[in-house]
DNA sequence: CAAAGGAGCCAAAGCGCTTTGAAATTTCGC
DNA sequence: GCGAAATTTCAAAGCGCTTTGGCTCCTTTG
């Protein structure tokens, strides 16, 4: 059934038929009512390939999951995925994922674009120099970065928290709790979400006149095992720390246990301060010592730039619009004045 | 730059630059060469609406993404799709995600076949008596479905795990040892995968001639707080288990922090089997005591589901096949005897 | 050397929708 | 009750691609 057979049932012409399905104004409401149980008793739906050649609009927001066959899949990106499913659903646009290799996404944004397939694309994972950017601003097509580049006043649309604010913001509290050993369980160095995320811790500890040991610091990926082995390695270690900021409640998960398998209290010998993006099927509040979080809920920002996506396509040019979310620093029970041994410690060092 | 510039810019007739594109045989080399660069130079990227309406083919496999403000998103989700997705890679198909509200599906399903939106839909979250199935069938789109209903023969495509026999022998690797009182840590009770689970604990139990206490059943969604509150639950009944099995990692990590919790030792003093769908950032080998589980990646179930999709689509109607996955049990530390004290119970009890 | 066959190319007809510009009909003011 | 304006409808022209059927020019073959 399409629209010309419909408009053959109806007795009108297409025109009439299309206008009144699409809620145009120059169409009488009784005839639209007809229109309207027409396409209940025929079951007709507009073939989207045409609607869509008809209009030049795909109807849908593109994504670029990155894949390899070696890759881990990243909690992330589904928690974020559903945020921006959300909004699209009510706008009743399409998501377009797009599964593509790191070293093809330059050639995967180019097909997306000048083939059409989609109105408007979303960029995440954003590394240091991320050429990727200048591409979408030459694509002429909408886009919204989550993240950012690590430049002073970037001059693309974007969403991002305030990663270097909340590190620098959960390394004071442990710092005025007495811990001058502070680790870093990070995400990979190539990223600049992590990359601002030390750069808050070491903003930190600046202000407090100390200087960075880079043997606390870890960067890799958001895993379990990565957060545990991390933790293993620093408890080893000459010098322990007694405070630890993790990027992730994955490596905040590992990293606990292995506390635990010290036999160390969480809180009380050893602080953790963990970023929570809020997953509903683990939350820190539920540890067994309730973690102290920076906290954002990830599907928010998901839903945030799907509504900015989707206002970019039908308001045509958007300003570039930057915009920085502050991120809550929720204080549980895993944080907690630095032991006394510290301070043996530090005498000896001293 | 669309085909009719291009065709002119070679002083080449549409029809011939098309085919040149699409491989066709009629073309001569020479002026194939001459096709593809000046694609090269042009940027020249044909438009997918005109494509998909000159076809029929969307190029593209549709996967409802369930969604609801308060529904949490799924983990599995994310990983079955990044199989999807790597064979959709490969073939140069998109994944066209539609985000419904369950109490939608049916509307979105029938909007995507009708409209030509996708050339194949995947189905998942199968329940008891699944409507949804009827409908597909009825759509004259290829599909196949990840997961079954209970019925005896089945008679759509689908792919599934064989649940309850992974459920099965891991009771009955826990009888062996000795256990008499086994709980179940499962998925919520409408889906299928969940009730075949419950039922190959049953089977095992019943082969045993023992009888099943509900008391020992918790359905409920797969978080980490699930399965620490069933934990404790369990724990502080009057008659607690001396093992559990769970449906998902998520589950498990929170059983495992409950018994933890309780001073009790994973393996000795209560034995543990969980599912694994084999999540890169959380694998049950890592845990400190590292867990027994039934294992199958959910990740090459999508890619799997990926291939016969786009099988279906090139070849027309494959008949629909049943395909059913045997799972592996895999033992390691969390499992072991069932410790005295039972034996005391049970002689309490009798 | 004519007929047959094949290789290579082309014009034009869709695919199913939207939208423009015009025509038919109704409504309204005086 | 008549012309003008507003309302309602329509025919036809795209959107950019694929594909059918046909045409031209060479090569082959009896």
């Amino acid at each position: 059934m399409n629209l010309k057979e419909l408009a053959k049932f109806l007795n009108l012409s297409q025109t009439t038929v299309s206008r009144a399905l699409n809620g145009y104004p120059e169409v009488n409401e009784r005839t639209r009512q007809r229109v309207m149980q027409a396409v209940q008793a025929t079951g007709y739906r507009p073939n989207r390939a045409a609607q869509r050649l008809a209009t030049g609009k795909a109807g849908s927001i593109g994504v670029i999951m990155p894949t390899a066959p070696g890759r881990d899949t990243d909690l992330h990106f589904a928690e974020f995925l559903s945020g921006l499913g959300e909004v699209c659903l009510s706008e009743d646009m399409l998501l377009v994922v797009t599964p593509s290799r790191p070293e093809n996404e330059e050639m995967t944004f180019r097909k997306l674009a000048a083939g059409g397939t989609v109105d408007a694309i979303f960029l995440a994972y954003i590394r240091r120099n991320d050429t990727r950017i200048d591409l979408l601003k030459s694509l002429s097509l909408p886009f919204v970065v989550h993240g950012r580049t690590l430049e002073e006043d970037p001059d693309f649309p974007l969403l991002d928290i305030d990663n270097l604010g909340a590190f620098r913001d959960a390394a004071r509290l442990l710092l005025q709790l007495g811990h001058r050993r502070i680790a870093l369980l990070n995400g990979p160095d190539y990223l600049t979400f992590a990359i601002a995320r030390r750069m808050g811790l070491e903003a930190a500890l600046a202000e407090a006149g100390m200087a960075t040991d880079p043997a606390l610091f870890q960067h890799s990926g958001m895993t379990d095992e990565n957060g545990y082995r991390g933790m293993m390695r620093l408890l080893d270690s000459a010098e322990p720390p007694t405070a630890v900021l993790c990027s992730s409640i994955l490596l905040a998960l590992g990293a606990v246990r292995a506390m635990n398998q010290r036999g160390l209290a969480l809180g009380t010998d050893i602080s953790l301060i963990a970023h929570d993006d809020v997953f509903p099927y683990l939350k820190p509040e539920h540890f067994s010592t309730p973690l102290t979080t920076t906290r954002s809920p990830i599907r928010a920002a998901g839903a945030r730039i799907g509504e900015r996506l989707i206002g970019a396509i039908a308001g045509g040019g958007e300003e570039p619009l930057q915009e920085v979310w502050p991120v809550d620093l929720i204080v549980r029970a895993s944080t907690g004045p630095a032991p006394a041994e510290t301070k043996r410690v530090r005498r000896k060092a001293g």
